[in-house]
DNA sequence: ATCTATTTATAAAG
DNA sequence: TCTTTATAAATAGAT
């Protein structure tokens, strides 16, 4: 797109080399923008010049869709799209409600001596937000799983594991020690736990 | 870049908003393909379709790009091209092994009733490698608090923080009860407890 | 998916 | 570095 075809390889020449990245990057953040106007899409640009100094685009910012990606790419495929779009359309601090909300059900209900799942349609209820917690409590696990093996990797700390973010990491400290793979068989004290540790168990 | 010129707001119809989206997703990657090779540099994309579906480029792999700009984000911006220099430079172990000689010395100076910060010289390596564990411990410690918050903001259970990455989480979970923000004044076994709990400190 | 008319990006020059 | 300009590349609309 000049006055001559380039060739497809690193530039020799320092000057030209900074020439061409300055163009260059500032070309890609555009189509970037156009194509998030365009479409409607969320799109996000990390880029390391070769001395190590970062550029950032991101619409409309980098941090959120970098955060989605590393829980997108830690979730099973097809539970992700449903979660993103339950998440995206809930408002801030709904989800909380709804667990406030079913603990002091649980609460009233334990009081009575019974359980909610002994009502077949609350059950169904409980079971949906079990699951949609369960999922969450993975992803976390995962995601600290995830980081650490990938801090460790970057520091060189231990050697590069290449399935890393797939593999749990060598760690000895339990965040959550139990109630974390648990069926519909579950435990009344682990829905409580896994609410009680959510905002602090990474 | 065709028949017409195309107007910059979202594309109403949805098919040919399909089809562009695909165009330019490409074109970007290529884009992007072609700023590494000419110009050395690292790039990553992450593009979320309006559907919440994933695409990402990642010139030489997405992850460790990501990885590096939520250090990079994270840590004051002077440091961080020296450290990057040094961590690209170090041989996976080598760190690793910097600290565990630096631990058997330690040890070794224990017996003797002696510290290493009495020899001058051994001292100014020792406050060279503290320093750089501080700094790994601080920006790991910002990188949880980071992830915290953003996850917390994603799933909606807490309102959303605007100053996240810089402020500390509401946690009350201690990850390093102590020895965090310790000036050159520490305590050996500080440096015992740093060293140990790098790898889970997450 | 493939084809072109056009627009856009950009290499080289100033 | 900033502007200009000739040309390569990307892509909008059509098939």
């Amino acid at each position: 797109m000049g006055r001559k075809k380039v060739e497809m390889k690193k530039i020799d020449n320092e000057t030209s080399r900074r020439v061409t990245f300055s163009k260059r990057r500032l070309g890609l953040f555009k189509k970037a923008s156009e194509l998030s106007t365009l479409c409607g899409a969320e799109v996000a640009i990390i880029v390391f010049s070769q001395n190590g100094k970062v550029y950032s685009f991101g619409h409309p910012h980098v941090n959120p869709i970098v955060d989605k990606f590393l829980i997108q790419s830690i979730l099973p495929e097809e539970t992700v799209p449903e979660m993103m779009n339950r998440i995206q359309g809930t408002r801030v601090n709904e989800l909380n409600q709804q667990i406030n909300q079913l603990l002091s059900d649980l609460e009233e209900e334990k009081k009575r001596g019974k359980t909610l799942l002994q009502h077949p349609e609350e059950e169904e209820i409980m079971n949906l937000d079990l699951l949609q917690l369960k999922h969450l409590m993975f992803s976390m696990e995962e995601l600290k799983n995830h980081v650490i093996n990938q801090t460790n990797m970057i520091i060189g700390l231990v050697p590069i594991n290449t399935a890393s973010s797939t593999q749990a990491a060598v760690n000895n400290t339990t965040v959550v020690p139990h109630g974390y793979d648990f069926g519909y068989d579950f435990e009344l004290e682990d829905f409580e736990f896994l609410s009680s540790c959510l905002p602090a168990c990474i």
